[in-house]
DNA sequence: ACCTACCTGTTT
DNA sequence: AAACAGGTAGGT
């Protein structure tokens, strides 16, 4: 489910919300979600919430003392404001209770975490317990942002045998990009996804960047896109599913060009791409 | 650079 | 019954 784009909105969606709070209580209902400390997590304030990639990153400080909660919401997770006459559900798996919040009675008591397919996790990290997930470590830049241009991209696919699309979920070359918005980027760059990263020129590495860029951005005005479980904090859906020009769409008919979308496996992920938009320029040389 | 595992739910 | 799903860690 979400990629940079959702995580960006469920982090908006949660910042006025939560920020100027402290958590009062936490319920773990299900063991491996949660890693870290479980005793002493009353009384931090959230002071902020960032984003890295697809990792959510919750500020808190007690007294002198800060901590960081992260989360990952992996393929089915979501963070759900709710007020206290919501029971938890089946696939509720932690429950974080806030202060009461000044002025504000229209704030939900509850956040919750819920994830049918139980892959999401939360880190708790303070001064004890400081480290940071392995893969947040490893990062790429983030993609909108100055950190993130053409002659970068061009020296990180330069080096790979694997395809566009693999490079492309690479967390390490650039944070952020799932298996929707690759195939979008590509589309939108007109790049033939299984073509090798070596294989990128100077100006379609320029175009690439601008495409990854353009596409999130995009998404992110439409508060995402919702196939099936992805929501907000207030559980509401995003939009950019109407804007999706191949991802999903094989079979259907190319929105530029009328050419019949087409389907791949590559790097283990279905990839959909226009056989028009994105010609095959290695099989056309060949 | 690939596979599989981790999970549950939905679609074919 | 089998394939598939927005992601990533770990093994080969």
């Amino acid at each position: 489910m979400p990629e940079l784009p959702e995580v960006e909105t469920v982090r908006r969606s949660l910042l006025p919300a939560v920020c100027g709070r402290s958590i009062a209580y936490v319920e773990i209902r299900t063991q491996g979600v949660w890693l870290g400390s479980d005793v002493d997590l009353e009384g931090w304030l959230i002071r902020d919430v960032t984003r890295r990639g697809k990792y959510l990153l919750f500020h808190l400080s007690r007294s002198a003392q800060s901590a960081l909660m992260i989360v990952h919401l992996r393929m089915t997770g979501r963070l759900l404001l709710q007020s206290c006459d919501v029971q938890p559900q089946k696939h509720t798996h932690i429950r974080i209770k806030l202060s009461r919040a000044d002025d504000r009675t229209d704030c939900p008591e509850w956040v919750s975490f819920v994830d049918p397919r139980r892959f999401g996790r939360i880190w708790f990290l303070t001064g004890e317990n400081p480290e940071m997930p392995e893969g947040m470590t490893r990062l790429g830049p983030e993609p909108i942002s100055v950190d993130f241009n053409a002659d970068l991209l061009l020296e990180r696919t330069a080096k790979r045998q694997a395809s566009l699309k693999a490079v492309l979920l690479d967390q390490t070359v650039v944070a952020g990009l799932g298996n929707i918005y690759a195939d979008e980027s590509l589309f939108a760059a007109g790049l033939f996804p299984a073509r090798p990263g070596c294989s990128l020129s100077g100006p379609e590495a320029g175009r690439l960047r601008i495409a990854i860029v353009d596409v999130l951005e995009r998404a992110i005005e439409c508060n995402g896109t919702t196939l099936r479980d992805y929501a907000d904090g207030w559980n509401r859906k995003g939009r950019f599913q109407d804007c999706l020009m191949v991802y999903g769409r094989a079979g259907e008919p190319c929105r530029v060009c009328g050419t019949t979308i087409r389907r791949m496996k590559l790097a283990g992920r279905s990839t959909c791409w226009c056989p028009f938009c994105q010609p095959d320029i290695q099989g056309d040389v060949k």
